[in-house]
Formats: structure tokens, C-alpha cells, sequence
DNA sequence: CAGTGTAACGAAAACGTTTAAGATATGTCA
DNA sequence: TGACATATCTTAAACGTTTTCGTTACACTG
């Protein structure tokens, strides 16, 4: 490694011209400024981050809190997208992406781990690593563990759930329900079923959309219309699904807590022996890439995931960069509803 | 941030005390360390792994660099898999986990990054970070870049490629391969296709193996059924099953690049009105949770993600930990047949 | 009692930066 | 010409650790 000290030997200048070149300070000369850059390049010189981490108590490192529900981590298909483009954006300002996890090994056992390793909360590795903000993509907020992060004085930015003191980035279900609604409606259906998805901020929402998506409308859905189930997890949705089929009043479409979960309805709807959208259709929420290479393709709500990231990035290196102007807000990022073939026009 | 100095205080001793009472060096009194220990407890201390790092020169933060033919990056269903699981195995053993990747912005522009962010390559970066080991999961191991990382004396491990002189974890792709044939043979299938994706070494193993394996049994395949199409893609893999179900002596069975490969294979069937697996067979490779829930569950080659990630989590640590003991090794992980229910039982 | 060994701790340098404060030379102004 | 401002560079301290090398006190040995 080339340090600072051997470009100032080869120019001739001291450490600290060096320093306040390479940041273009203006007590240097400019010419002094150009061979310092010039013989800095030729040795290929790079900071070391851990000195000037050290020193500046600035990191160009942003956390990354990732807890999903069913410990899928980054295998969640929603989240990596997001993740993806969160990272690109991240790059292009020159920041690095470490992963943030409480330091709990399963026996407190690293032996060669760092001094004193035991396990740390969320707050105490974030402050340990020094990054600079963290990005929280969680399926549950009210660990004491998360809500610790949260209220540091760290710069924090969450997904798909807002608290009032830090910003956050959130898909708008209300609205991606409501058009789903809407198409739906417009395709002739008024018996319209939903199975939702666990118990989280994002499914209140689309709940209350469904309902008052209906109202609007005129339509009161009956209880049975309105099934709790699992997201990503085929197996509640195909034995809901079979239930809803069998009704005497059975519903003509069906929303799914996803597109995951959706697969699971579409395997109780072809076992029963219906045809989609013939005899019945379905809808399912995400727009995974899965979703648009099926037969019929699904009819769903893609989510914004590019926009998300993107969106979360921005903001929490804004408030990274301008802790004193940077407003905390709630940014709504829409989705898109893709039409699919799962919805069938419905006359009588 | 409490420090060192802090508990140096309150302890009444000098910090290199504290320092080596927290990594338990024998010159330091058992009384005392407990105390130290008591008091480190009760401030909340952490090392600040900026300074530690420094020092030591070991930042215990692993790189990961993931570059994917179709820049799909963590959503890459495989790889994803692979990540998530050696990501815990790092975490459990005291380690973190940051991307890698060449810091070339779009314009070069990044006003606020640090000093003379002019783009790295992947080692420069990796340096830059100091971190003490780099997993590599990239499609395009011939990238120059990727080359100069790899042929660093900084500690290595690549997925799905082998290099003589770095440590390797691999999927068990020539074994995969005849383990689908056998499966696919004993079914009474001998007209077998098989659909290849993108030109790396793991396709060139599959093909191999899937040669050897019909030679073996006195099959030799025509040219027509060994076809050359996208991982991932099911466009490719539609337009080719088209072929395939149009020639005149047209297989039982097709194997494709992977499940969503297949599912492009899947459409292109059900158009042509077959029945799978009562017309015609289909086999996937990789074993993604799409492919387990789909009806007829798909009968395909799950690769063992868990344990490629986590064996190539600990080939990397022992390697950063033993410099000199640990052994360059290739580490192949065989993979486990799920029978589905796309390969129907043929007789004639 | 002089010498030696050992246990327990501290002083200080070092890691590679950044930056405040100081130093030097040069130009400007009254 | 002396005072002062400005431009350019250096010195040195600081960031929070780790570790080498002392130092001190004490016990033991012959």
C-alpha cells in the first residue's frame, strides 16, 4: 500500500500538502496541486479509510438492516431489488454498503472474533463499523432492537413503514390497491375476494383501500371475502382459495398477498378443475419477474422497487451529507399495475 | 462513544491496560481483568474497529463482489442463495460483510466522496476498505479487473470457477447433470434434448456430463437436441421447445438452463396443447422456490446454496486466519435431485 | 545480601490520515 | 520603510487502538 507519506517523499512536499492537494484546499499552489495528482496516479495511491475514518468521522459506509419476516433475508424477493438499486445509487455517490446484524453467534463463541465481541445490538455495530447512516428494510419495526436504532441520532432512513422522527421510503399500497380495484371493477367483477398477507403496516393499508377501494363503489364485501394468509407462502392461499371456491356465493376474482402466494391459488383453482380467466380470475401484488413469465401472465401490481432504493438512497445521503437541512419526510413511491391475463372480462 | 481512555479512567489504570486486560494477555492480573471486564460492561464499551483496523491491519469485514452476466446482481435467485448463507456463516464468526465494487460513477462526479475517488478497480477497492478476504460470485471471471483481484495475494474464494491458485466452491454440475439423466433414463426416456445456457465452465461441465452420461447407456444424442439458449431467460427457451416439438423425431424430455428457463419451455408446451408430463417430459436445474410450488412441482436439480455459501465462508476465514497453513483446495458440493412431477414414466 | 526471576502494570510509539496553527516569503499600502 | 495582508507550505497534534519495551515491587536463591 502506497501511503501519503511516499507520494510527499517522491514530491518533495510534506504530508500535509499532500493531504490538502488530493482535497483541493486553496493554500496550495496550483501547479504543486498538479504534480501531486500527477505522481499520486502514477503510484496509485488511495486513501486508507480505516485512518480516515479515524480521523474525519466520516465512514462513506452506509449500513444495511435487513430482517425479513421469515429469516429470507436477501433472498426476499421484494427486498433484493430493492437493495439492488439502493446499492447502485449508493455507489454512484461513492459510498460502500455493509450489512449491519447484531452480533449474536450462536454460542458467543468466535474465538478469533475482534476483543470483546459479545454480541452487540443493531446501534452499538452500526456505531462500532462507524457508518455514516443505515437504510432499515424490516418486517417488524417494534423489535426493541430496531426501535433502539431508530431513535439514535443516527441517520436512519426505513422502508414501507414511517415513524415520525426519521424518513422513510414506502410503496403506496392505498393507491396499488385501489387500482387494482379499479381494473378489476371495470372488467364487469363485483364479487371480489382478498387474502391478505401478515399483519404489518403495509397490509393495513391495503386492506383499507380494498374496503374503501369497494365502498366507493357501492359494494359492502362480505366477511368471508376477506381471508388472512401468508406472504410468499403458497400453502394458506391454496387452502383459502379452496374454501372461497366452494361458497355457495363464491367470489368471481381474487387478490392475493402476493404474486408468491398467488401460485398457491392458482394450483387449488386448477385442481378444482377452473380455467383462469375463464371461470375465475385472480390478481396477485409485487410484479416479480416470475409473475410475467407465467401462463396466463398474472395480472398484479408491480412495486417501484428501482425508485425505492433509489429514493431511500438519496435521501438518507442527504441526511447524511446536511444533517442540519435535511428534512425528514415520508416519500410515496407508486406502482404500476400490470394487466396480465389473469382477469377475465366478466358479462351476464 | 465510550473509549478506552473512558474505562482506562474509571478503572484507575492506563488504557494499555484495559486494552490488554479486553484481549485477556497473561501480564495482566485476573482481578483486575474482571474488574475491567465489569466496567466495559456497564459504559456500553466497543472498540472502534476504525482505530482497530488501523493497527492491526485486520478489519475482520469481508468483501463481496458479485458482478452477474445480466447485471442482475442480489436478485439473482442463485447467487442471492449462496450470499444469504454465507453471510451468516461470516456473522457467526465475528465477521462483516461489505460489496465490492469498482467506485466508476457515472460521470466521475461524486462532489462529496472522499478525496480522489477517481474509479478503483475491484483490488484498489478491496485495499481501500481493507478488508481481509473477498468472496468472488461473477460470471465473467476473465474481466481484467477481476483477474487482477484474483491474482492479489489477498486471500480469495470463488463460486463456480476454479482457479489454481485460489481456493474455489463449487456446485457439482457434472455430477448434478447425471444424476437428472439417470432419474430421466429410468423413466424410460431416450430421447433426452438438453437446452445449455451462457458459455461458462459450469455449462460446459453440464454438457460434457450430459454426453457422457447418455454414452454411457449407448445413447448418442443428435445434434438437433443439444441447444444453446439464456439462463434465466424464457424467451430463448420457448422459441427453442417450439423446434424441438417440431421435429420430426422430437424428444421425450427436454432439460433446460434452469427453472426459469424452463417455464419459458412450459408455455411453449401448453400452446402446442401437451400435457406435461403425460406428452412430454421437462426437467429445470437449480431448484428455486418458484419451481416447488408450481403444478406439476418441476422435476430439477437443486443446488446446495447453504452449503456453497457457508463452506465458502469458512474456506475464506481459515485462509485470512492461517496465511500459511490453510490449503488452496476446489470444494465441490453436490447437489440433490427433487423429483417434482415433470418427468412422466414413458413405456412403449 | 546481592543477584535473579517473575508478576503486574505503564509510557510511548505506531498505524495513516486531517487540520489547526505556525512559519516563510512576497506583495501592498500608507 | 515599516506594517500588514496574502499565498504557500510545514509542524505537530489528534483520532482510538495495539504492542514493544520499560519499570516497579516482590519473592526466591545461594
Amino acid at each position: 500500500m502506497v501511503r501519503l507519506v511516499d507520494v510527499a517523499k517522491r514530491c518533495g512536499v510534506s504530508v500535509a500538502t499532500v493531504s490538502k492537494a488530493l482535497s483541493d484546499k486553496k493554500d496550495i499552489g496550483e501547479e504543486t496541486k498538479e504534480k501531486i495528482r500527477k505522481v499520486c496516479e502514477e503510484m496509485g495511491y488511495f486513501p486508507n479509510s480505516s485512518a480516515r475514518t479515524l480521523k474525519i468521522k466520516r465512514s462513506y459506509n452506509l449500513g444495511v438492516l435487513f430482517v425479513a419476516e421469515d429469516d429470507s433475508g436477501l433472498t426476499h424477493d421484494y427486498f433484493s431489488h430493492v437493495l439492488e438499486s439502493f446499492r447502485m445509487e449508493a455507489e454512484a455517490s461513492g459510498y460502500d454498503i455493509t450489512f449491519i446484524y447484531s452480533g449474536q453467534s450462536p454460542d458467543g463463541e468466535s474465538l478469533n472474533a475482534p476483543v470483546a465481541l459479545r454480541s452487540m445490538s443493531y446501534l452499538e455495530r452500526a456505531e462500532y463499523r462507524g457508518v455514516d447512516g443505515v437504510l432499515v428494510a424490516c418486517a417488524n419495526y417494534y423489535q426493541p432492537e430496531v426501535m433502539e436504532l431508530i431513535s439514535s441520532n443516527l441517520p436512519v432512513v426505513t422502508i414501507d413503514h414511517s415513524f415520525d422522527h426519521c424518513s422513510s421510503v414506502v410503496s403506496d399500497n392505498v393507491r396499488g390497491m385501489s387500482d387494482l380495484i379499479e381494473f378489476i371493477y371495470d372488467r364487469g367483477h363485483r364479487k371480489i375476494a382478498f387474502i391478505y398477507g401478515n399483519n404489518t403496516s403495509v397490509t393495513q393499508n391495503r386492506i383499507a383501500s380494498y374496503y374503501r377501494s369497494l365502498e366507493e363503489r357501492g359494494i359492502d364485501p362480505p366477511d368471508q371475502y376477506v381471508r388472512s394468509a401468508v406472504y410468499r407462502n403458497p400453502k394458506p392461499s391454496y387452502d383459502i382459495t379452496l374454501e372461497l371456491l366452494d361458497l355457495k356465493n363464491s367470489p368471481t376474482c381474487i387478490i392475493y398477498p402476493d404474486d408468491y402466494a398467488c401460485i398457491g391459488g392458482l394450483n387449488a383453482i386448477k385442481e378444482r378443475g377452473y380455467r383462469i380467466p375463464e371461470d375465475i380470475s385472480v390478481a396477485g401484488y409485487d410484479g416479480v419477474y416470475i409473475s410475467q413469465i407465467l401462463e396466463p401472465r398474472l395480472t398484479t401490481l408491480r412495486q417501484n422497487t428501482e425508485e425505492i432504493g433509489r429514493k431511500a438512497a438519496r435521501k438518507l445521503i442527504s441526511q447524511v451529507e446536511n444533517p442540519k437541512t435535511a428534512i425528514i419526510e415520508k416519500i410515496i413511491v407508486p406502482g404500476r399495475l400490470l394487466e396480465g391475463g389473469s382477469v377475465g372480462i366478466l358479462r351476464s
